[in-house]
DNA sequence: CTGAAAGCGCTTACAG
DNA sequence: CTGAAAGCGCTTACAG
């Protein structure tokens, strides 16, 4: 006779429960999962033995079953950028919230990491994917439902922040303070988030006002800061306001005019996107416009599990949503106050 | 006769291939798990056939065969703080290199979320958890090995940073540069990271150095930063180097004291801890000490997965490695230049 | 209301 | 070198 061992796990399971009840563990089974086959009495009595025991149920031994694992994969192009931990923190919170759990994949900015990576988190049998995708790079249908968050403007987005609206608040806000030359500065001219975002800024002016863009390169992680944007020169053009089209260059921007004496905000704003950890801690604290991080994760989250309620996990589909916008709100703080051009040298 | 259909999955799996090149189930197995008890030839021509038919092994049949999920659990206290995502990435890659998964669960800051947070991911079956837990908390053995990252003063911790001699290599460095008076700013009297890392700046002050340490409250989200530090006058006292124990409250020094007419490096230095993504982008760039997460990463699930290994996924130990402090490393920048008292007004 | 049985996909000890 | 069989723990359709 050919007899096999497979490991067993330590704790209890179904059919040790059965057995010191004296019941089937079709009946622990039903009992414990609730559906109500099983008499008010005995169900109370195995709950109370199977929490006696410490019984945990197996994930695998359901999944195997039941062809759902409970875990869908959430792929970041660079967890590390700041502008990721917080999506990332609303994306577990609202998975978590639904019973799911999330398997992590950090593409590292590489195209072929994060195609290894769909493919991995396949493997471990996720049961849908919320991918962030790397700049510029298009989702082909993967093995699973799928769920993109990307700037507005790719087509097969589920969801993404209304990175124009946000533009436009910016400038409907300095346009309120009176401002009249708006300088935008931006780091990657062929992102599209970035565009979006310099776009609604330029839809955002009224008659009167002007803008130009600046692209200044972004810099090496160590190579400090020796290169001067010239914005003090700027300023002496007779721009009042820099529009920077996220907090990081926002606050190189601030901190560059501070050193070279022009005050914020009596002499010039600056403003930022993003509404990063730091924003309100910096003298003066940032005016900001931020994702609602929010929403978008659960707007990601139920479209994804909706879809796979209704298609299954095991069709490759990108996951549409009703709501794929999401607005942006404006954070009003210190450093766009009133411009008052009489105080610039 | 009784029967049940659970439900199939779409793809191939190894009966499948077995049947259709006339083979058992087991060949197949052994072929591709490259076990070496097949032919050579057949091997082969069993490979072939399951890249064509583009087989995907279940994890689930896996997992319950061989009591092993191939994941393990990544447990933070807040995604969001910036610390954080460095680390959770140099996980991820650290875990993928050697073949496991991560699910990651964020509790929060809150003791009972993140004990909640550690039985989810139980659950899920991991075979073992990286904890960086939420301040002060103790983490009692769970039902499978834990790796602790934490500061170096926790007992029970895997591994750490080197706190302590991260701010010795600050107070040393600005020894170097001929500082007298250093003011530690820090914001959690309470942290024993904080106090790790002033305590080793302390160390490092040389004869005829002093110091002082001022904790500031931690700014609500929105609150902005209408209080000052009052830090151009402790200037005037005499002071002429910032140490702050974490880079946030460095750049809260920088620019309020560039606010307040006080140029750095000239007239004092800043120096941070953790060097954030924006550290080198500020003007002037921010000198600053470094954790080295790679290898803190490296450290700790090497000595995780060699628990797992050794004692099995099932007994609630925790884990220990060799090298339990990371060294960190001095990055010097601008804003760290000499002192020059001269200048000060 | 309760139980016996099948089977999800895999791996492994054993027989041939 | 290859195959038949058992069994990991679970859920579900069916019989009683």
């Amino acid at each position: 006779m050919s007899e096999t061992m497979p490991p067993t796990r330590p704790g209890p399971n179904l059919s040790r429960i059965a057995t010191s009840l004296g019941v089937s563990v079709a009946t622990v089974s039903n009992a414990l999962s609730g559906k109500g086959r099983v008499s008010e009495q005995l169900a109370e009595r195995i709950k109370e033995h199977a929490a006696e025991l410490g019984y945990v149920p197996s994930q695998a031994g359901r999944a195997l079953r039941t062809g759902r694992s409970g875990v869908i994969g959430l792929v970041l192009p660079d967890i590390a950028n700041p502008l990721f931990p917080k999506l990332a923190q609303a994306i577990e919170f609202a998975a978590s919230a639904a019973g799911y759990g999330v398997l992590i994949a950090d593409s590292r900015g590489d195209v072929a990491t994060q195609t290894e990576a769909i493919n991995r988190l396949i493997e471990r049998g996720v049961e849908g994917l919320v991918i962030v995708p790397r700049r510029a790079t298009r989702i082909s249908a993967a093995a699973c439902p799928v769920a993109v968050i990307d700037t507005g403007s790719t087509p097969g987005n589920t969801v993404a922040a209304d990175h124009m609206q946000g533009g436009w608040a910016i400038a409907n806000h300095l346009a309120e303070l009176g401002h009249r030359r708006v300088l935008i500065i931006g780091n990657n001219p062929g992102s599209n988030v970035q565009n979006d975002r310099a776009g609604g800024v330029r839809s955002g002016l009224r008659p009167g006002m002007s803008s130009a863009t600046l692209w200044i390169e972004t810099l090496e992680r160590q190579g400090g800061s020796g290169c001067s944007l010239g914005l003090a020169e700027k300023v002496r053009e007779g721009y009042t306001a820099f529009a920077a089209l996220s907090d990081l260059q926002a606050l190189r921007a601030l901190t560059e005019l501070q050193r070279d004496g022009i005050d914020v905000p009596s002499m010039a704003s600056v403003t930022g996107f993003d509404d990063l950890i730091w924003s309100p801690v910096i003298t003066p604290s940032l005016t900001t416009v931020a994702m609602d991080m929010h929403t978008i994760a659960e707007i990601a989250i139920s479209s994804l599990l909706q879809t796979i309620k209704t298609r299954g996990s095991r069709e490759g589909v990108l996951v549409t949503s009703e709501t794929d916008r999401v607005p942006m709100q404006l954070i009003v703080r210190q450093s766009s106050g009133p411009a008052d051009p009489t105080r610039i040298s």
